[in-house]
DNA sequence: AAAAATTTGTGCGTATGTATT
DNA sequence: TAATACATACGCACAAATTTT
């Protein structure tokens, strides 16, 4: 464990095995981060000024930046300064999981756009979910969801035809997936299952989603079924994981703004 | 998106019915992969020898593999050949996640391993995850998990003391979360809450993980309570994406193996 | 447009306390 | 006890990126 200095100011509160300076520098701008004195967007002082606060040497501030930077609370731009990154949108998955129900209850606002639709036979996966012969028609939707007008994901999804035909066109009025259900027939859906997978960002999501090239991105694929249990949409969603994190709650009760 | 040249049939791609011959080619190949024709691991013929047998240019092969690449359904290494991916562990998620068990239904060899035990004063957010006072004693127990020895994950745990000091011991002695848990008189728990981003692998990460540098992680965190509802644990676990993918299913009853 | 100032990033050397051998 | 390895912390200097003058 680390040497402790009693005459440092910074590491007289705890004593404890493990507790040293940049740790406790490291919780205590935590926990102004978890309380709001240092509001997602906010710039921290500069190194040097944290370093005189504290009464440390500049790296062992900077060794306490580097770990909640590791943690994404922070983001240090060279020349810039180092800023509290926003707080992801949380975005329950469940039995009843609706994009724009999740965005609005964040209070963002909600949006989707519908970049192209095609009719294609099926391949075997898409078969396989949707639980029809393989090469049967489906039609793919490809779309990208915003929150506030900042792309949240992309991706892809899968209908069987023909009796979500006039689904694509129901999607592009209304910018979101329950009414175009609806439109088609479908009062209410559930979600049957949903798998999520991490990777880098494809050349084209990291353009549709205004992403740096090489993020991260979500990569979910989802089941939806009508109240016959019959599948009536399997999704392909790309979200941008800089901006989104999943949130599978087992109290599925409710979840208050 | 790329140019549209319309005597090359492989550009067809973002326009019409998109029934193009890359695409049928990607879909024989993943046909076969998911029959297991292409078990995981195989080998693919060369690229000049799927163009000779589909009757194409070399390019439309590789417009085909690249598709199916970027799905992580293939991986293609230069010099070497193409090779089918291993299909992902896959892990359910809900009330009751078990890593053991998650681990044994998929026909794996489940382990765990104690890298280190410490007692710390919590930060802010794990005293705020497991409801206890600010700076309140815990024990922090890094941990990495494997399956059939490959790692899967590494992640600390947090509990609260004095009621789980005696966890790390329990937990080095087992190799497993819940027998370590009954250990400490908790019989049986629950999964309250679950957080899944994901992000590039930090330096350890990527150590303990074996994975290559820069590549991603899913980043779990998860608060389990008692039988009382009261939080005992809260664990922030990196998941190597390329090994495993995470399932929330809403008819959480049964996985057949 | 160019120069200066600011801020983070990197490297080296030194010293000290902790843990292991 | 001694030797060794390791993590922490300090001080100085300079490089690289950005903003301001």
């Amino acid at each position: 464990m680390p040497g402790t200095d009693d005459t440092n100011p910074a590491s007289a509160l705890y004593r404890g095995k493990g507790v040293t300076a940049w740790r406790l520098i490291a919780d205590e701008i935590e926990a102004d981060i978890a309380v709001l004195r240092l509001p997602p967007g906010e710039q921290l002082p500069t190194e040097a000024q944290l370093a005189a606060r504290f009464g440390v040497n500049r790296h062992t501030v900077r060794r306490a930046i580097a770990s909640l930077a590791e943690r994404g609370l922070l983001k240090a731009a060279q020349g810039r300064g180092t800023f509290v990154e926003n707080w992801p949108l949380s975005y329950p998955i469940g039995p009843r999981t609706r994009f724009s129900e999740n965005v609005a209850r964040e209070r963002h606002q909600p949006g989707g756009e519908l970049l192209r639709a095609e009719e294609i036979p099926a391949t075997p996966v898409i078969a396989h979910a949707l639980s029809i012969p393989a090469a049967a028609p489906v039609v793919a939707v490809s779309t990208r969801r915003f929150a506030d007008g900042t792309p949240i994901s992309c991706g892809i999804i899968h209908l069987p035809l023909p009796r979500f035909a006039g689904f694509a066109a129901a999607y592009r009025r209304n910018g979101a997936v329950t009414p175009a259900l609806a439109a088609c027939g479908v009062a209410d859906y559930r979600r049957l299952e949903t798998r999520i997978a991490a990777r880098s960002a494809s050349a084209e999501e990291a353009a549709l989603l205004d992403l740096a090239p090489g993020r991260v991105v979500l990569a979910v694929t989802s089941i939806n079924v009508d109240d016959n249990q019959v599948p009536i949409e399997f999704g392909n969603t790309a979200f941008a994981a800089d901006r989104v994190e999943l949130l599978v709650a087992s109290d599925q009760a409710e979840f208050k703004p």
